[in-house]
DNA sequence: AATTAATAAATCGTGTACAACTCAATTGTC
DNA sequence: GACAATTGAGTTGTACACGATTTATTAATT
């Protein structure tokens, strides 16, 4: 047990740091698809599709990183304003298959020229990305590492 | 305007990388504090407050980079379950005072123990961390330059 | 002093996140 | 072929996050 009374302050700085940037990113992508109305979990929802399409939802989460319980009321909103359609499979009629619309393949080219334009604004020509994002990853490799198993042991007091 | 019909993969995997890496984060910090029943925003606020109490809102905000309409619900909830005090202040009446209460006093090591234990089992030894930090902070400070005047003026088509 | 502007919190509405649960459909096993 | 176990999506409840508005209070201006 650590008898040290501070908090390591590095790593709070780094979590921290994590969030704010991902505040701030967010807020900076909504603001530049603003004109077509879609929050940034949206656009990479619209994204993943724009890539791969149909997907089940649960293969959709698998790419995301978000259970059903946060993509169906997302992708009903998508499918109300348009982007989507959710049908059941016949094959299997526990999943749902999610494609893309009409609107969604034609709205596409006109996304990605916007939100090109609006990253050329930030001057990031200063970072290294591939070592930037390889450090990244390997911190969330880490935190995937550490199950609520390993935690568990490391009881209060 | 872009003529480029492919979304710029570093940036949008940038913005992804710290989305995910945040929930990541939040979710170990989250299993980690379970023991005290405090969620992360609830923590980063108890830590702000370990610092310098009592503050206003506001100064809290500030710290934090949230708003009243955040903060104000939060802050009920960690009052109720006694970690903080909320008072009107006498000099300015517009204002709220947050203060830690003595058992978020006597709580406090306990929590900094528990955390440094749960960050104990992470090996980020590999990465440095202030040369990263600068990293993440060049680019919040790229994201915080960019007004939403400047994202109005790139308008689509 | 009376009115206006500015400020601080709270409130309201929308949209994630996620745990825990339900329910229907499918698979595996006997 | 019956039945338990598993799976996929949806539902519910709690907790952020934030824009927009509201209300109360203080400061500024005439």
């Amino acid at each position: 047990m650590s008898e040290n009374t501070t908090p390591r302050l590095l790593d709070n700085q780094l979590c921290f740091a994590f969030y704010s940037a991902s505040k701030k990113f967010n807020h900076f992508y909504q603001d530049a698809l603003k004109p077509f109305h879609l929050t940034y979990p949206q656009y990479i929802t619209m994204l993943a599709l724009w890539e791969t399409s149909p997907m089940t939802v649960r293969e959709l989460g698998d790419h995301l990183n978000l259970d059903s319980g946060t993509l169906t009321p997302l992708l009903k909103r998508l499918e109300k304003q348009g982007w989507i359609t959710r049908t059941r499979s016949d094959q299997d009629e526990r999943q749902v298959n999610v494609d893309v619309t009409p609107f969604a393949a034609a709205q596409r080219d006109e996304v990605y020229a916007r939100v090109n334009d609006c990253v050329d604004l930030l001057s990031l020509d200063g970072i290294d990305y591939n070592q930037f994002l390889d450090q990244i990853r390997e911190v969330m490799t880490e935190l995937d590492g550490i199950s609520n198993d390993h935690l568990i042991g490391a009881k209060m007091s």
